[in-house]
Order: C-alpha cells, then structure tokens, then sequence
DNA sequence: AGCGCCATGTAAGTGGTTACATGATTGT
DNA sequence: ACAATCATGTAACCACTTACATGGCGCT
C-alpha cells in the first residue's frame, strides 16, 4: 500500500483536496504513514489519470485553483482490492534504536540527551493523538478508534521502556553478569 | 543514519564480511532496521573507498573471494560523529495501520484475518528476539541489551492492544455512543 | 513589517528493493 | 535428487524526500 491507496482511502470520507489531505497525514495519519506535498499532489494526479478519482477545479481569487478530488466507483473497487492483503505489514524504521545499539561508543551525557529526546517525542506524540482523539472520536468509524488507541498504547509502552530501563546505561559496576 | 553507517557500527565489533552482516540484520537488527544484499555490498564497497574501512581478500575455492571488512581509525571518528545526532528518528511505517482506518470498507472475516495475522507476527518477532537474546545475551553490551529488551516490551504492548480491542470490530450494536 | 495560513505544483536527488547472474559444498 | 548455506555483486526500478517556485490574505 503506497501513498496514493491511503489517499484514495481518506477520500472515500468526501471530496478533498490534496492541501486537505496533507493536514490528514500530518494529523491522524502522520505517527504511521508520513506524507509529503511532493508525493501527494502526483498521487492524486496520477489517480485522476486513472479515473479513479475525479477533480473539479474550483477558481478562488488570489490563490491558485482549489482541486477537489472525488473518489469513483473504480477507485473503490481498487480500494478495496488494495485492503484484501491478509498481512499488511508494519515496519519500523529507527535511527534510535541502531544509536542504542551503539551507546557503548558514547560519552553517557549523549546517551541521556537522546533518551530524553525520545521520551520528548512521546510527549509530543502522545498529545497529538489525544487532541485528535478529543475533537473527532464521535463521528469515528470503529477502525479509526482503534488505530489511534493502537498509537497511544504504543507510545505509552515506548516511554515506560526507556525510563525504566535507561538505568541499563549507567552503573556498569557490579552487575553480578548474571546470564539468565 | 543510513545503511552505511549502521554497516559501520557493527564492523566495531570485529571484522566481518557482508554475507555476516546480512545475517545480523535479519536477526539483531531485523526488526527495527532491514537491509538486504543490495544495500549491504555497495555500502561496503563505498565506506572501502573512503578508507573508512579496509578489505582483506580471503581466496577460497569453489566460491568468490571472502572479503573480510575492517573498521578503520577514519571510519571510527565517522562513526562517532554519526552518533551524535541528539535526537534520531524513530519511524513508523504501517500499511496494517493504514488498512485498519478503513476497516468499516471490508468484510469482516477480512478484518479478523489481517488481526490474526498481525498476532502472528508478533509471535514470530518475539521468538526471534527471545532466541537471539539467549545466545548473545553474556557478551552484549548494556545498548544491545536495552534494543532486545525494548524490541519484545513493544511487539508485547501491540499484541496485547490487537487481542484487547479486537472487538472493536464485532458488536456495532448498542453501543452508547459515549464521546468521553 | 513579518509570520503563518491557504494552495498548487515540479525537478532533482536519495536510499533502498527486486531481480538477475554465478556456482561449489553440505546436509536430508 | 533437492534444498539450504556459503558468497559475491550489478542494474533497473521505485517510492518518497527536499528544495525550489509562486503569491495573496489576514492577523499581530
């Protein structure tokens, strides 16, 4: 699933255009599935292309012309193709996890500047989605509850981890070496 | 931090070929930082040219030359200097998130099949990081240690959220439509 | 006077994936 | 016999990111 499947998806939720979109991505969807103008705007044209959506060009004055995309009976049919995959996957791709992995290497005041970092991040994560959660739980479809319960409990499990376990980085004075 | 450096920063550990790290990175660093053949081989080829490490040919009969990576004084400063990035990022990117959003669009038995699935994968995760941990658990550093650890409390916090709130997807019958 | 919001897009670059190409040895 | 392990690499491709290009409106 790419780019322009998720945008066909949010769309399947009314007409929108591709600056609505991108608030989408950057709101509900931005802690799982990040999205740029620059691969937005050639995901709906390309769809248009396609006919899987339509777009109406709506003059403003001052701006350029607001695009309201539109999904079609064929974009739905390929929508829900696209959510026939039976293991969809889920990857994780972390820069913090390979800088652990290395923190032997490092001055232990870096260590804990990244730990707080992290921890700051889960703050800043966890905030968004509760806002979000605050203003649009009601009008929600089930999946999208779950999903955005899905990133609290796993922000939640992030920062318990690291500040209970960034203690790992400290006393390396006798530890008993225990192996199991 | 790219594949390079990560390449880099297991060459601290001794010296190795690309056909070893690749079997690092299906085991350690699997799950949170994938790298095939593809990414592997140039990223040595390109940190051999910068002198950042240095090759050693091992002639063997019946297959290519063993080329054995070294990390070099150059590459270790690289390296440090990588890892001072104070907050690297730690990315998600989920396309069963993404098809979860639009649960409402597919048949149920479709949904329950992507959830078991999704269980099923943490269990192969968790075996994976569980076996790893037993071998390598004595001679790992504290960083090493702290990844194993964090990699099973997420994979657990994910399959105890998709079991707990599975049934988000079943009774849409009189629910109380309760906003908070 | 300056920032942020609205609103669109393109072009170049990055970084990684997938498929291909080769082939002996060891285990079942 | 057949599969897996060992062992290397390239070339084409893909999807996304970043930077650039444009510009009025409304608020402070």
């Amino acid at each position: 699933m790419d780019v322009r499947t998720v945008c066909l998806g949010m769309l399947t939720d009314g007409a929108a255009s591709g600056y609505d979109l991108k608030k989408n991505f950057e709101s509900t969807f931005g802690h799982f599935f990040a999205a740029g103008y620059g691969s937005i705007y050639p995901a709906l044209s390309s769809l248009c292309d396609q006919g899987l959506v339509t777009c109406e060009h709506i003059p403003q004055d001052g701006k350029p012309d607001r695009k309201v995309y539109e999904i079609t009976s064929d974009g739905m049919a390929f929508l829900l193709t696209a959510l026939e995959n039976p293991a969809p996957c889920h990857k994780v791709r972390s820069e913090f996890l390979a800088t652990m992995c290395f923190a032997h290497l490092m001055p232990s005041a870096q260590i804990e500047t990244v730990l707080d970092n992290r921890i700051e991040e889960c703050a800043h994560y966890m905030k968004m989605i509760s806002d979000i959660e605050a203003s649009c739980m009601h009008d929600w479809p089930p999946g999208m509850r779950f999903v955005a319960g899905f990133g609290k409990a796993m922000i939640d499990a992030m920062k318990i981890y690291v500040e209970e376990n960034r203690h790992l980085f400290r006393e390396e004075t006798h530890t008993t070496t225990a192996t199991g």
